[in-house]
DNA sequence: GTGGTCTAGACCACC
DNA sequence: GTGGTCTAGACCACG
């Protein structure tokens, strides 16, 4: 497996064992990563991403929690067999949700939703030519 | 004034004295708050809003750092002069910046450009109809 | 008497009331104001400087509770006679007061004698030529 | 790291986060701390100067408004990268300014420039020899 | 009455 | 362990 959808920023205000959690949520839904594949250890990812093996555990614990990974005893952590379907219903309702929020506040801000249409287009086109930082949520 | 735009949130992770403040800010922008006009006092606000006048106090302090608010010695805060046009631009980056990590994000989950605007279409019409809740983010 | 000598300014830290009693002072050092003389009326000074009486009449009550002002039955106060002096002396204390406070900090700060000297001189010229305004203290 | 950079006065007026601020400023203008490095912790910090931990964090925070403390989760706060210049910018803008409003005063109290200099240079002259106290600016 | 500062203590999330 | 947020209450200066 290549790490190349992970994109740890620490300081964006989401605690970085969710950015763990939800990227390999969403990994899973686009087959990056395929059902009965292992994942790198607990320390292996910790070194990858140059962050605290405590937290990359974390992450784990949850994605175990919630029915993505399984423990295979003694040798590791694997996709859970069903977790394909269950990542891609638990990633458009985590997308959903957070498009929801920010055209809340969006237009909790009165702006109109034109204007509010606009940003979203010149953000969506901006991403297509360069790659984009993200900063704070 | 009416403080109908205020619609504070204990539970959605984002600190209680930066929604008021991005509200003031949001406010001004829109014009429901002028320039030269003084705001509730941190007492009255902290009442209105049934928070701690600290939690208040902060916002405020916060907006006169970024020169929205100005002191009356003794006498209260005002929105200061120049303040709508900079609020302006501070709520369209606030809000850019926000539809923007968003979307980074959802491509990032690897969710088409189409699949994307689907959802945002689907958000933006639902609030159309009925008043929205946000849970967190 | 004109009050060619006034300089309130609302916003530098130093209390309104104390800029008052302190620039009184210093017209009575130097002569600008004469033993004997009356002071216009709390509520005329007031007026002048488009301050609150009462912060005028705090000033003039501090400046009576050190022997600079004297209040005359029925008709107002006066510069008494022995006050001259005695504000030339305040003068140079207060004065004094704050340059050591200044240096105290600057040297504090690892600045070195020549660059704070440096920065002295380049101030006191400024100075010589244009009309400086002074912010925070 | 030593203290030795720190002398909190609980009356001069200034109120203490803010010579807190003001002095790890002049400490990275000056070397003393270092970029990359840590400060002490809220905690640590406020039991070495018999403070509460708030009034740390409130300096620690507005240092991280103007970009010389960053935040490092769960670990603690760095001096920034670019900090140093920066705070080097800094002292000497917060120095001169205090340096501009102490002349004006003088200037205004109708000393001559001479006895001003005279003042100067006598303050100047006591700090080489005895440590001096401050009091009430 | 107003805002500003400081203290004290609790709770939380993150590492 | 760390910082961050929030509450509560006191005190002060100013008008």
């Amino acid at each position: 497996m290549s790490n190349t959808f992970f994109e740890i920023n620490a300081s964006n205000g989401i605690p970085v064992y969710e950015q763990v959690a939800r990227q390999i949520t969403f990994a899973v839904a686009a087959g990056s990563l395929q059902p009965g594949e292992m994942i790198p250890s607990v320390r292996e990812m910790a070194r990858e991403l140059a962050i605290n093996p405590n937290t990359v555990a974390r992450a784990y614990r949850q994605l175990q929690d919630v029915g993505v990974l399984e423990s295979v005893r003694g040798s590791g952590l694997t996709i859970q067999s069903g977790a394909k379907s269950r990542c891609k219903t638990m990633r458009s309702r985590l997308i959903r949700e957070r498009i929801s929020n920010v055209l809340t506040e969006a237009r909790q801000s009165q702006l109109t939703d034109n204007e509010i249409m606009e940003f979203v287009q010149v953000e969506m086109d901006r991403k297509h030519t360069k790659r984009g930082k993200n900063d704070r949520a």
